[in-house]
DNA sequence: TGGACGATTGACT
DNA sequence: GTCAATCGTCCAA
């Protein structure tokens, strides 16, 4: 993981030797979602277009959902929409919010089990003026939230399931941050179980959501 | 088969 | 601070 921050240099396209050199998500730390989540946060997501250009952004704010949580999508068990949470970790479970927004979920747990992290909000690090071209917007708002940070970095259904060790988008395990850097706090923009402490995002990121 | 309801966002007062 | 946009999903009938 050092090595992959220092040869990220903001503003410059085309890493070739980045995502081959970087630790991949390893699914013994998605093993839990809320041990999860903590692992995800700081982690870093990679997204290479199909022009090739990879845009890099690092994971500053995350929610945890699990099976017998009410405010699961997993909650009554496995739907057409919800199947990708009840497979293997590391895949990608995406999601239409209200009509309009798709939302990035990691997998969590063992296969049969429902359960995932939502990626809430994003530093972006590298190929930022194409994810404001993406966005259409720029500076803070780029990517503070769910459904931004999809259109910032091009995420959509077509992903649906996609193996998050695999391009054309990536996680990259930051390991798990120090105690201190982790705010822990309820979860947003829902209606049950508001009050469990399941959202986790770094302590001073201006980059976390605003609401 | 119909209708209520979102793991949200942007525009506006 | 309020509110509309917009549509897939789920459950009641």
């Amino acid at each position: 993981m050092q090595v992959i921050l220092a040869q990220l240099k903001p503003e410059r396209e085309g890493f070739g030797g980045i995502v081959a050199s970087m630790e991949l998500l390893d699914a013994a730390n998605l093993a839990e979602p809320v041990s999860a989540a903590r692992h995800l946060l700081g982690s870093l997501l990679l997204r290479t277009l199909t022009d090739g250009t990879v845009l890099t952004a690092r994971i500053v704010e995350v929610e945890a959902y699990f099976q017998e949580d009410p405010a699961s999508h997993t909650f009554a068990g496995p739907t057409r929409r919800n199947v990708a949470m009840f497979g293997p970790p590391g895949h990608a479970y995406i999601y239409l919010s209200y009509g309009l927004h798709w939302c990035l979920n990691v997998t969590a747990g063992p296969v049969g089990y429902g359960a995932g992290v939502l990626i809430r909000a994003v530093e972006p690090l590298t190929g930022v003026a194409r994810m404001e071209e993406l966005r259409g917007r720029a500076g803070r708002e780029l990517a503070n939230g769910p459904g931004k940070l999809t259109r910032a970095l091009a995420v959509g259904p077509e992903l649906y399931g996609h193996d998050l060790r695999l391009a054309p988008l990536q996680v990259a395990d930051a390991g798990q941050l120090a105690e201190a850097q982790v705010i822990a706090s309820p979860r947003i923009g829902i209606s049950r179980a508001k009050d469990e402490l399941l959202r986790f995002h770094m302590k001073d990121s201006v980059h976390v959501s605003r609401r």
